[in-house]
DNA sequence: CGCAACGTTAGT
DNA sequence: ACTAACGTTGCG
């Protein structure tokens, strides 16, 4: 076999009990850009390999009816099935972007490690991802199994689309709390967010970069092929265009198995009540958790570009093939690059006889991260980054992962939480699962919220105090830079009402950096103690968190929480204020440390008296309208998007 | 553009 | 050397 395994080469991938991670080289590493042929200008990518993490790298076999497999001899290209979502973009002779000096972030002060973010699979997407992204695949003709049409043929279904974290689409992990072990600190976590209640149009607080070419818009994020078990309901509307799909919105009573997780081994959480506005979320995030340039995932001198590539006529299989997308693409998306985005999207006759559903822009251009993936500007939706040969499915650039190539980018999800909601609403009962995609799909976008709110955003802070001018409240906005954001606020300063009613009752569920624990039941990890100690060590015996006692929600605003990310552009995450409650502030040590004068921050609330100590704290943001959309917050006050 | 072909690279 | 399949080229 030509190609390694998968656990060969990187990105790796690692599976702990509780959660899958992906592994990337690091651009840094001068080893991984080998692969050029020669120094020339143009450096041209190595061969890139399959990356071995997403869905069709977990195929093994090749179902020998498809196109390719059919004409091997002469095609010589790897089974439909089987490629992998990485190399489906063409490999594109790719200029770094410039670093932002420091490492990209302006501010950062957290520290990127060598190891790129990982990158959850779409299982995820990201999944999501992409909010994530992913890359269709086609569904394999059903050759023995009539059963699914999804799976491969040949292949047993639980072999042929693992439910390894690559495979799903869209989960994005997002808090700090349930990253594993290996993942490496947040990288663009400078702090750079501003809140504010409209967020629609507000501004990245500097940036050099072009807004709308940094804005999140993370080129799609490659996704990884959605396992069958999630495939089920999916219709061949799923493949329509990003710009004719509706808003994602996974079926109740649909398996919606990666769709959901973050992680992919870990069951997800009970109720499908929150899975939409999870998805909607995590999607979101997703788009913050791109790497920054630096990142292994951004190609080095000698990594390539690579754009999406689609494989439309290929996929499609005279049994009735379908696509689905794959997640894993999502989490590459360019700006944190972990997720990829890929997707393809379906060949225009799948479109055919399909309701199309315009998301009218929305206020964030989309625009890739990555100055290569930027070449299509506002239309980098339709970026076409297939190679040549797959013109159809053009998806959304993402990188391979591999010999330093990009990763992908997760897939920015377009929709806004609104219209996810409404979308929930209508076809929450349907198969919800191509809606659901579309999520990982969509560029990002600015959400419709602004139907719903009222007043103009506020805007852009700078610095990690946030305000919320239409409330009169203060927060601070810690984002890990890759999952999860962290919001303390001074609750006081808000009026009672804002608070929920619904959750009042409810305590905080999030809990100290060391002991956080995920609402969802996910695995939470416990913080370093050193990091613990140097936390003590700033507070100097002061609280070690600080939270805001009381719930607080945004009714009629939509809440927006930007970040710069410097070169790499802006965050911005927005959501329905309706929707947006704050439980608990917390400042923790990684806030703490975000703080730019801690001693005056820590000064500063304590004299609103907001400081409360409570073990138990911890939230953040939580969906409260309804139970079963409301997004759920996670230990540690992150905010799982 | 979409695609077929095939040279070439890369793992066994 | 063999096999797989990536990437490029050129045709329609
Ligand atoms: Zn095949
Ligand atoms: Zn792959």
């Amino acid at each position: 076999m030509g190609e390694p395994g998968p656990g060969v080469s990187f990105p790796l991938k690692v599976q702990t009990d509780n959660e899958d991670f992906v592994i990337e080289m690091n651009d840094s590493n001068p080893s991984d850009s080998v692969g050029y042929d020669g120094m020339g200008d143009k450096m041209r990518c190595k061969r890139r390999k399959r990356c071995g993490q997403c869905g069709p790298c977990q195929v093994k076999e090749n179902c020998g009816k498809c196109h390719f497999c059919v004409r091997k001899d002469v095609l010589k290209q790897t089974c439909i099935y089987r490629k992998c979502v990485y190399l489906r973009s063409k490999p594109k002779p790719y200029s770094r972007p410039q670093p932002s000096p420091q490492g990209s972030q302006s501010g950062g002060t957290l520290s990127s490690n060598s190891v790129s973010p990982i990158m959850r699979p779409p299982m995820g997407t990201a999944r999501l991802h992409t909010p994530f992204a992913d890359h269709m695949l086609p569904i394999p003709p059903d050759t023995k199994q009539e059963t699914n049409p999804f799976l491969p043929p040949n292949l047993p279904h639980h072999q042929s689309m693992p439910m390894t974290a690559a495979a799903y689409p869209g989960s994005i992990e997002v808090s700090a709390a349930n990253r594993g072990p290996f993942q490496p600190p947040p990288v663009n976590m400078s702090m750079h967010m501003s809140i504010s209640p409209h967020c629609m149009m507000s501004s990245p607080p500097q940036g050099p970069q072009d807004q709308n070419s940094t804005h999140v818009n993370s080129p799609p994020a490659p996704t990884l092929p959605v396992p069958p078990s999630v495939m089920n309901d999916r219709t061949v509307g799923d493949f329509r265009q990003p710009d004719q799909i509706t808003i994602p919105h996974p079926h109740p009573s649909t398996n919606l198995g990666g769709l959901t997780h973050h992680h992919p081994h870990i069951p997800h959480p009970s109720s499908h009540s929150h899975l939409e506005s999870q998805a909607v979320m995590e999607s979101r995030m997703s788009r913050m958790n791109f790497p920054p340039p630096m990142d292994s995932r951004v190609p080095s001198d000698s990594s390539c570009m690579y754009h999406p590539y689609s494989m439309a006529s290929h996929f499609h299989q005279p049994g009735g093939p379908t696509y689905f997308p794959s997640s894993t693409d999502m989490f590459r998306s360019q700006l944190f690059s972990s997720m990829p985005p890929g997707y393809s999207y379906p060949p225009s006759r799948f479109h055919e006889g399909f309701s199309n559903m315009h998301f009218p822009p929305l206020g964030m251009p989309p625009t890739s991260p990555f100055p290569q993936c930027a070449q299509g500007g506002m239309g980098s939706l339709n970026n076409q980054a297939f190679p040549q040969q797959y013109p159809h499915l053009n998806q959304q650039s993402h990188g391979c992962p591999k010999n330093g190539c990009c990763p992908p980018v997760s897939p920015s999800i377009e929709s806004d939480a609104k219209v996810m909601q409404e979308g929930y609403k209508k076809r929450s009962r349907r198969s919800s699962v191509s809606s659901f995609r579309s999520l990982f799909w969509e560029p990002w976008k600015s959400p419709s919220i602004t139907d719903d709110v009222s007043s103009t955003v506020s805007s852009d802070f700078e610095c990690d105090i946030i305000s919320i001018d239409d409330l009169q409240m203060n927060a601070y906005i810690r984002s890990d830079g890759c999952n999860s954001i962290e919001i303390e606020i001074d609750d006081r300063s808000v009026s009672e009402d804002f608070q929920s009613p619904i959750r009042s009752s409810r305590k905080s569920f999030m809990s100290p950096p060391g002991k956080q624990v995920d609402s969802n039941n996910r695995n939470a990890s416990p913080t370093p103690p050193s990091q613990i100690s140097s936390y003590e060590n700033l507070t100097k015996g002061k609280p070690k968190e600080l939270k805001a006692k009381r719930r607080l929600t945004f009714e009629g605003t939509a809440v927006c929480l930007k970040q710069d990310l410097g070169d790499e552009g802006t965050i911005q995450l927005e959501l329905p204020g309706h929707k947006v409650t704050i439980e608990n502030a917390v400042l923790d040590e990684k806030l703490a440390k975000s703080s730019s004068n801690l001693e005056e921050l820590l000064e500063f609330i304590s004299s609103r008296k907001v400081a409360e100590v409570d073990a138990n704290a911890g939230t953040l943001l939580e969906n409260e309208k309804d139970t079963d959309k409301s997004i759920k917050t996670t230990s540690a006050s992150k905010v799982h998007i």
